[in-house]
RNA sequence: GGCGCGGUAGCUCAGGUGGUUAGAGCGUUGGAUUCAUAACCCAAAGGUCGGGGGUUCAACUCCCCCCCGCGCUACCA
């Protein structure tokens, strides 16, 4: 394995629309920290980066329903965030934000750099207008009817309402946001990244590169990605908010977010070090790891790369490993429906217990496959773990050397084998030994490769084996005859405790900090660095050693607790799902020429076939009464081909033809749409002639 | 529809290149114990390894088909 001087760590920079989650942290941020406190351990050279991610259209069209600017609106969830990760205990070097000075300048340096190698595509298309306004309107900014729903308020990306990702020319009726007006098209200019270009670079640094050391779910999908043959994307946006695109000739463009937010990493870097940043980004002895959700990966490992080699002397990631996502109580987690465990919600309800929480969310973390976080496996996983397993086999030890010793650390020394009872004491040891070392080496050994949920079980196997120990040694018993054994049975519990004081520390800082105190340790643990290095087993706590008093590291969580917050997600839950069911709005009045327009009539299905390669359209030949056509139809989940053949169907005859997947749609089919969303057909209740007018 | 990842005990997960009775932790049940936050320790029960074919002397492990979950992507007048 190559050898590194140092690590740059970043963690996906939380974008500054809502608050954060158990989501987020368990993705990103909690393994982020803890491989992050396990290199500084070691005693590595090692930067922890991240920040809010403060562009965007989302951003400007939060902060307009909010009644603030775009400024206030990010200072807002900037602020509420870095409190929530500070409180937490989240050790960045740096949390900085994209909208900072420093990272406007790097975002402008990074885009001349590329230009003025004249990498960019320049290229004018035409997008809505708001004539009122003067603006162009990003795809958010623009509603309208959806195609495949109605849902009347569908944005220009996607449909809220059926999950649809939409393009806004395909919207019905659109309408800008801002002014209420119906947008124009109108041509505009804009800057493309030819990520086409670097499809055989990727190609050989991914999948030649990195098949064995890179995540399989993070491989696949980079893999997925370049067969599927890469397209130019456009890296600039008509916007107010963002990042200025640096030439004279574009006003109000900017940084499209994407192209931006990564760059905020290498800026943050710039504000911690303003001397020397560069060789965290630029030596090829520095390596870069991104942590980060899913939905991120092809930004940190397709396109984000991509830009760093246009750009020139900057590293590429080493490696991105990126977590699946986590659920909760068998639902997604979702910051508009509120069903979320916020984390300074977790933080003001459940004070004091950080711990708890990052033991959990490590315990369930999505590493190979989505999870799911309940409340009652929380409480179970911290009374019968963390309470029962490791604050207790603590607690047995310093309570059990203040009863026999005063707290004073027992003798260290050979015992030596004279009876049976002794001779079954050093067995117990050499076992407990061997055991402990292969944990320490099995929990290294899985903190570097990422795998952060069998490194914290073998850090809990060296308090099992600890309680075993207890349990073989019975040095209670022994009180009564051979305090000399009970003296080195201690003292071996009290090196458990010790390595166990060095080892949770990635995981568990506030219980290594109460171990720390227990111990009383300040005089010799700078020693302590010595189990990241040797990777086994050191003596920790020096004989004839005062401890401090024992304190209880965890406390039981009660039902009550854990019914509150189930009660809570229920409750929004209900809130939830009352409007979901509620019968749409009217729509504003028109008049009877307006309805005049529309040839409505009923005509009879002749054909129906499935579109091929379409799982919604089918294919319908319909006699209209004046004529036989084709008209395709986004019906294929509720009706089979078969069932609608012979069906009367009514049908809005001339709808302006529309091409779909190839072929000419001429007309629409009506359908009436119930409130779960099941589409069932309009038809007479008789038969009629096909080509009936519907008045 | 295409592509990617996943579907192993009640829960969370292990199971390189196929090979004896499929493992761990937690939970459950029983036992033992009292130093300890009714905790710890021991033992047991519990799985047709998503389903169906195939290759093989032998498949959780390889191949094909299907089903389910998640994601990306196309498309939905």
């Amino acid at each position: 394995m190559k050898r590194f001087k140092r690590t740059t760590v970043t963690a996906a920079l939380p974008y500054a629309n809502g608050p954060l989650h158990i989501g987020h942290i368990a993705g990103a941020y909690l393994p982020a920290d803890t491989y992050v406190r396990y290199l500084r351990l070691r005693g590595d050279d090692v930067i922890f980066i991240c920040g809010s991610d403060e562009h965007g259209v989302a951003i400007t069209l939060g902060a307009k329903k909010e009644g603030v600017s775009p400024r206030q609106f990010v200072d807002k969830y900037h602020g509420l965030m870095r409190q929530a990760f500070e409180d937490f205990g989240i050790s960045f070097d740096i949390y900085s934000r994209t909208s900072s000075e420093v990272h406007y300048e790097t975002a402008q340096e990074f885009f001349r750099k590329i230009y003025d190698q004249q990498i960019f595509l320049e290229e004018t298309s035409d997008q809505y207008y708001d004539e009122q306004e003067q603006i162009f309107l990003a795809d958010r900014y623009i509603i309208g009817t959806c195609p495949n729903c109605g849902h009347t308020n569908a944005y220009g990306d996607q449909c809220e309402k059926c999950g649809t990702s939409l393009s806004p020319r395909q919207l019905i009726n659109p309408r800008s946001t801002v002014s209420g007006k119906t947008p124009v098209l109108k041509p505009t200019r804009h800057w493309y990244f030819p990520l086409d270009k670097y499809e055989a670079w990727l190609r050989e640094w991914v999948i030649d590169g990195h098949k064995d050391d890179w995540k399989v779910n993070v491989y696949g999908q980079c893999k997925s990605w370049i067969d599927q043959g890469l397209q130019p994307r456009s890296i600039t946006r008509d916007l107010d908010w963002g990042v200025p695109v640096p030439l004279a000739d574009a006003k109000g463009k900017v940084l499209y977010v994407w192209f931006d937010a990564p760059i905020g990493y290498i800026s943050a870097t710039k504000e911690l070090k303003p001397e020397g940043w560069e060789k965290y980004w630029k030596d090829p002895e520095t390596r870069l790891i991104h942590f980060i959700g899913k939905d991120n990966i092809v930004f940190h490992c397709i396109i984000f790369p991509a830009i760093l080699k246009a750009a020139g002397d900057y590293i590429l990631p080493d490696n991105v490993p990126a977590n699946e996502f986590l659920n909760l109580e068998g639902d997604k987690i979702s910051t508009s429906r509120n069903h979320a465990v916020w984390l300074h919600e977790y933080l003001t309800d459940f004070s004091g217990r950080r711990d708890e929480l990052r033991y959990v969310l490590t315990s369930i973390s999505p590493e190979t496959k989505d999870s799911d976080f309940t409340w009652k496996d929380y409480q179970q996983k911290v009374n019968s773990e963390l309470v029962a397993i490791l604050g207790n086999f603590v607690n047995r030890v310093m309570v059990l050397t203040w009863k026999y010793f005063d707290g004073k650390v027992p003798s260290e020394h050979e015992l030596p084998g004279t009876t049976d009872r002794r001779k079954k004491i050093l067995e117990q040891y050499n076992k407990a030994h061997d055991e402990l070392n292969v944990s320490v080496k099995e929990m290294i050994s899985a903190l570097n490769g990422f795998r952060f949920r069998e490194a914290q079980f073998q850090l809990m196997n060296l308090a099992r084996i600890g309680n075993k120990f207890l349990a073989d040694t019975e040095p209670w018993k022994l009180a009564k005859e051979d305090m000399e054994a009970v003296g080195c049975i201690l003292n071996y519990a009290l090196t458990i405790v010790g390595n166990i004081a060095i080892a949770c520390d990635p995981f568990l800082p506030d219980a290594a900090a109460s171990l720390r105190k227990q111990l009383n340790s300040s005089s010799f643990d700078v020693n302590w660095k010595q189990f990241w290095i040797k990777e086994q087993l050191i003596n920790a706590v020096p004989q004839h050693h005062q401890l401090g008093q024992p304190e209880l590291m965890y406390k039981n969580v009660e039902d009550e607790e854990i019914d509150r917050q189930v009660q809570k997600l229920r409750k929004t839950k209900m809130e939830n799902e009352k409007p979901a069911s509620a019968v749409k709005p009217l729509k504003p009045e028109i008049t009877i020429d307006d309805f005049g327009k529309l040839d409505i009539r009923v005509g009879k299905v002749l054909a129906a076939e499935k579109m091929e390669k379409s799982n919604k359209l089918l294919k319908l030949t319909v006699d209209t009464g004046v004529d036989q056509r084709t008209v395709l139809s986004g019906i294929a989940q509720h009706y089979s081909p078969e069932e609608m053949v012979g069906k009367q169907v009514t049908l809005i005859a001339n709808l302006a033809p529309r091409k779909m997947m190839g072929i000419e749609s001429q007309g629409m089919i009506l359908m009436a749409e119930d409130v779960d969303g099941k589409l069932r057909l309009i038809q007479p209740i008789e038969v009629v002639n096909p080509g009936s007018l519907v008045n």
